[in-house]
DNA sequence: TTGTAAGCGTTATCAA
DNA sequence: TTGATAACGCTTACAA
């Protein structure tokens, strides 16, 4: 019975207007302290909820907000959906998930929906949003233009567009540095993205070279291109390069997954960790825990990110003046998988 | 422009009725091609999109399904509901996420809010939901008065209930009955839930100890309490029961985070996997790949299973009787941590 | 085959 | 402090 009130029952059983149930629901000051609780105890005797379809039309809005993501079941990518989805339903925001994979005509699609949809914003999880070619993220820019638009890990400077994001430059280069400050020149760059922030980590492990007064060597810069997943395949491509004739004493990677694969190559090779070979991962993940030795990684602090993304989001909605940008510093976390 | 059109404009353009606007829209027959072919330009043109909210109210949908999950940061359940996910956005059905924690009242608020929200549906991901205590899962049997209930890995007969799940027991009473086949006796079975399917896989493990004619003994099945995230904690619980003078040859468990914690246990009692311990994990999630040797587990078809439940929602929704329990056979996938 | 008009359940604007 | 009543933008009888 409850499910079927509606706004003129309500009103009927407490002898008011609609306009006073109304006013009651969304906390007006302009009611008689006597009529509230009146109209109070009809509605939680009735168990009453206000259709939200209504309310969305009247207000354009159901306090929903859109989270766009590549891939979900990506480990780094579905904490971050967790922690956002999280806070933002502890400040009364529905969450609509909408997984786009790595395409930009469905992530366009994605989000078309999403604004036909009438969400009260976007917040795009993932460095992959943001491409290298301006034309590609106009899209964002447009959409900005009718909701905020929340980037978590990327960075992109447009009007009504938030970024809040870590400074994986500067984590990488310290990452790098620590390890050539410990003697070691020859460290292999192991990444699988070419996204914003890809480019930004790639840099930091280019400049701890420059910082040191060293040489940058292209082929110690390789690009694995497999999924996420494919573990084996890392190894596998870490082999070639061995085979090639490539040696290393470090790897620094921009993901744990790679760093685990680059684990099972040294196994598969006889070589120490890390006696013989150091490697660091990134995002310090639970896969971290799980290589023997424990994998050194970079905590990119993920979860404050998505706390401080939801609070600029929520003071965005609220009228509050925000800060377009908002950036973290990453940690090394040490473990057994490096001697520095 | 084109987000501020409304069905009046387009009528007025097209020189037709808002009548006629709505029935091209939903592709009703009753009118004439030429009619359709000049509203549909119009609409075209200028980029109409429906209010979706409005639409909402008129049809009592917004063509939305709520799927409730834990904690979508564990990797099983993150996969789920990214598969979920997909297959719900294929068939024009969108997806509000809400992850509830395992506290049995903050699912009942979560349902709640999402039945407040008119879904057409809830999903219920993970074996989790499905308590002993049979009041404790009367709220979804309510919830199925209004909307059907799917549920992802668990079992619970209700009317409007529909079940997709993998026999967790058959698939636990194979990998541990291959060990004992094997000639291992004394399996230590590492579990860490209590739901129902816990319960499933517990009993498959020791109705193959009574198929074999051997007795199972309590002190080999214990209940890790802590996170999934925990592995040190897994690996300090095996050694406390080793310690304690417990000893096994061979490591069954319900997850495989279990696992990965039972090889940290290995080598650091430097015991040889799988010479003198085999472990076996469940899920055959990507950390089967990252401990050494890559562990051996059962997998339980989450994408199958996935694939199926859309398929029945859709099904059912489109008023199509279906299947209340759709049941899936897990599969041993054998890798260097056992020796069967 | 098309148009008119009555809902749908809210919010918001005026008067009172 | 309250109550009528007009939006909101669509779907869907019912009429024509």
């Amino acid at each position: 019975m409850s499910n079927q009130m509606t706004i003129y029952d309500i009103s009927k059983k407490a002898g008011v207007s609609i306009a006073t149930v109304s006013r009651v629901l969304n906390g007006s000051s302009n009611v008689k302290p006597k009529t509230r609780k009146k109209v109070m105890d009809i509605i939680d005797q009735y168990g009453y909820k206000p259709n939200a379809f209504a309310r969305g039309l009247g207000l354009n809005s159901m306090k929903t907000i859109g989270i766009l993501c590549a891939d979900s079941s990506d480990l780094y990518l579905a904490k971050a959906v967790y922690f956002i989805e999280r806070n933002l339903r502890e400040n009364e925001y529905n969450s609509v998930l909408c997984c786009t994979g790595y395409e930009v005509e469905d992530k366009k699609e994605s989000l078309k929906l999403l604004l036909s949809q009438h969400v009260d914003s976007v917040v795009m999880v993932g460095s992959n949003f943001i491409l290298n070619e301006a034309e590609e993220n106009q899209y964002i820019k447009d959409a900005a233009e009718s909701i905020p638009i929340m980037l978590l890990n990327a960075d992109y400077d447009a009007p009504n567009v938030y970024c809040t994001l870590c400074d994986d430059f500067k984590a990488t280069q310290d990452a790098t540095e620590a390890l050539i400050k410990s003697g070691i020149d020859d460290i292999l760059y192991l990444y699988n993205s070419r996204s914003y922030s890809g480019q930004k980590k790639l840099a930091g492990y280019q400049s701890a070279y420059l910082a040191n007064d060293k040489v940058v060597n292209k082929d110690y810069q390789q690009c694995f291109e497999g999924s996420h997943e494919d573990i084996e395949g890392v190894s596998a491509f870490v082999q070639k390069l061995w085979d090639d004739g490539l040696r290393f004493k470090a790897i620094v990677t921009s993901e744990d997954f790679l760093a685990v694969g680059a684990t099972k190559f040294a196994k598969a090779n006889k070589l120490s960790i890390p006696k013989d070979l150091q490697i660091i991962g990134y995002n310090d993940s639970v896969l971290t825990l799980c290589s023997e030795p424990s994998l050194t990684s970079v905590n990119n602090r993920l979860e404050d990110m998505c706390i401080q993304l939801v609070k600029t989001l929520i003071g965005t909605l609220s009228g509050t003046e925000m800060p377009q940008k908002t950036i973290f510093s990453g940690e090394l976390i040490k473990r057994g998988s490096t001697d520095i």
